[in-house]
DNA sequence: GACGGTTCTTATCATACATCAATGGCCGCC
DNA sequence: GGCGGCCATTGATGTATGATAAGAACCGTC
């Protein structure tokens, strides 16, 4: 299966030749998910990290009153797993599903440890993901800390202006955390207030 | 100084011997900062990672409305920094202060590069605390997005019940999200429902 | 032991957001 | 082309938490 998204992903993150890089990739399986099916579910262990080379995913929980909490959307390019179950060997406490029919490259730890072995600044690259992580999860509880949910709406369409247009209102409402009406109210708000899009 | 906590820290989680240890530990300064001094101010460069010897240290920052909000306390043992700052050069965005007077251990860039090359399974150790602290971020964001004010402090005493002596309650609230008054309103509820300390 | 600062509590009022319920648009499907 | 499911909108009402203000408790300090 065609995995160009992620075979570029690579060569510009890491200094390798395009040969390696393709044997390297074999080891991956890829997989198709059609809209709404779940690579994930709750209480399972997480075994991968998931690639999106096309489509869009979702993570996110359901607490105990049965809501559901979008803690993060996977657009292609993007990298998405729950870490603390994969890591730490522990039954997941979130979903991943599939919003749209989407081609997914299936990572597991060994193949990390070969990628390690293979290519030296592999660990540093790893690095770089652990840490942009780190600054997205600050960013984001600062922001519910302190911001309306106006200002966070706002802030959403800055940072995720395709996402916004890809998934339902309500998975917006969700990630802002707040209610779909809610949501419909401070659109309204900006729209009477002149702002656009 | 003494460093003994900084020290046994390494030993439990690192596979290294005493005398290597001590050695390794001489290149990192430790300092002494007393109840309300800063050691990291908002649009500095981080250049550290803290390890907290003795004491108290809160991370926080300050929203354009003017209000703190606590992203974590750092008591002995623990590690912090603006990892933002540090790792991708940036302005903080964030305060390190000292709660009580602490004792500091300063762990910069090059120590960690020296300690990488001497103590083989250092990644992995470095690994393990990038995970946790996404595990743990990755927490209070669900947190955030799902429990009330009551549900959040419960949750607070629970991990944290030795913070929850050695801090002003307006602090606590900063970290929980609310205001000293809901907190304070928060818990004269619990303990009409007879709930104890 | 009085003083001034900080912290906590309490009361009243204000507000952002949730909840509940109804309606209408949109769209795929038989 | 009508039917049913999903989604967005809107209105009425409820509730948790914020804002403001004032007083009480605590505490280190001179």
């Amino acid at each position: 299966m065609d995995t160009t998204n992620f075979k570029t992903y690579f060569t510009l993150n890491l200094d390798i030749e395009e040969a390696e890089i393709s044997s390297l990739i074999e080891n991956c399986p890829t997989k198709t998910f059609s809209k709404g099916q779940f690579l994930l579910r709750e209480n399972e262990f997480c075994k991968h990290t998931f690639f999106v080379e096309s489509g869009l995913l979702r993570q996110y929980s359901i607490d105990n009153k049965g809501k559901e909490h979008i803690l993060s959307f996977a657009p292609e390019n993007w990298f998405v797993t729950d870490r603390e179950s994969s890591y730490f060997n522990r039954p997941s406490s979130y979903y991943i599903q599939a919003l749209e029919d989407s081609k997914v490259v299936l990572i597991d730890e060994g193949f990390m440890q070969l990628v390690a072995q293979k290519i030296p600044n592999f660990t540093d690259f790893n690095n770089r993901l652990l840490h942009n992580h780190i600054r997205h999860l600050q960013t984001r509880i600062n922001l519910l800390l302190s911001a309306t949910a106006e200002e966070r709406y706002l802030q959403f369409i800055e940072m995720y202006p395709d996402i916004l247009l890809r998934v339902p209102q309500t998975m917006v409402a969700s990630y802002l955390g707040i209610t779909p009406e809610s949501l419909s109210r401070v659109r309204k708000e900006l729209a009477q207030r002149n702002f656009r899009r």
